[in-house]
DNA sequence: ACTTCTTTGAGACTCAATCTCAATAGAGGG
DNA sequence: CCCTCTATTGAGATTGAGTCTCAAAGAAGT
């Protein structure tokens, strides 16, 4: 399978053995492109009959962060949510306070700035977090 | 005392009595520009014979966060610091992966983007998260 | 001082995430 | 194909920040 290869890679540089579980993981993870959190990742594993402990979920998760094949958001409401990040263009996050909506965007000139205040302050950046909530103007969503 | 005044106030607003303890939390997030998690500002107040329990420090800076009075910073590290607010300008946060420093910004082009982008989007911003972390040229920060 | 209603504190509890350790299973060698 | 050597897994214990409970203490008005 497509995805395979480059997980076998990365488990091979890490000195890491390629399991099924971490297959499972990964598998998972790749097949949607919504921002769940590790107990709905673990959740929809068992649904499909996959069974993997809690543990690995979390203990593959760790691995796939660290190796840049996905992304761990933290939007301050105490659980990490995560992203598929696999050939997927750098983007920061928006969230509707009111129907949870996890929306994305890119500016190419906020990155610029924020390169150019780092330099001003001495600062060399590794990453960043930027997160915008708010309410967006959707009918569907409550409180309109 | 100057501090007083405003807690006072505020507490009025919110129907809610106003107590030795209410005052000493405030007093002392009012005592120091740091940026400090509960249990910081819990032990700085035992260590000055101030005995005023785990609860009502988290009660009372919960308060204090929905007036304004104190900001909430989540770093990602799971556990919230606060800094005083009062009368303090808006700005956003470097982090130094190396030494843990923390080092205040603020970029007017970049909240102003920032708004744009969120109006393009259908967003009507309430809040934002905008942080970066990377490495200071500090000489006695450590990895130097 | 009396009454009412809020607040406090000690410790129980929650919940995401991490750790422990015995059992299981890759991966290379024979 | 089996063996050995380790890494990995899973179930459940543990951690740690933060919240909740409820009896006792304390504001604030009368």
């Amino acid at each position: 399978m497509h995805n395979t290869d480059k997980l076998k890679q990365i488990l091979h540089k890490e000195n890491l053995r390629y399991t099924q579980q971490r297959q499972e993981v990964w598998d998972e993870i790749c097949s949607t492109n919504e921002h769940r959190d590790a107990e709905d990742i673990y959740n929809s594993l068992r649904k499909r009959q996959t069974n993997v402990s809690r543990a690995t979920v979390y203990r593959t998760i760790d691995v796939l962060v660290k190796n840049n094949l996905v992304r761990r958001l933290d939007l301050g409401d105490g659980r990490s949510r995560f992203e598929n990040k696999m050939g997927i263009a750098h983007h920061d996050h928006i969230v509707c306070l009111d129907c949870r909506k996890i929306v994305e965007f890119m500016n190419e000139e906020i990155e610029e700035m924020q390169e150019q205040v780092a330099k001003e302050m001495g600062f060399e950046i590794v990453r960043h977090v930027h997160q915008l909530f708010g309410h967006c103007l959707d009918e569907r969503c409550p409180n309109k």
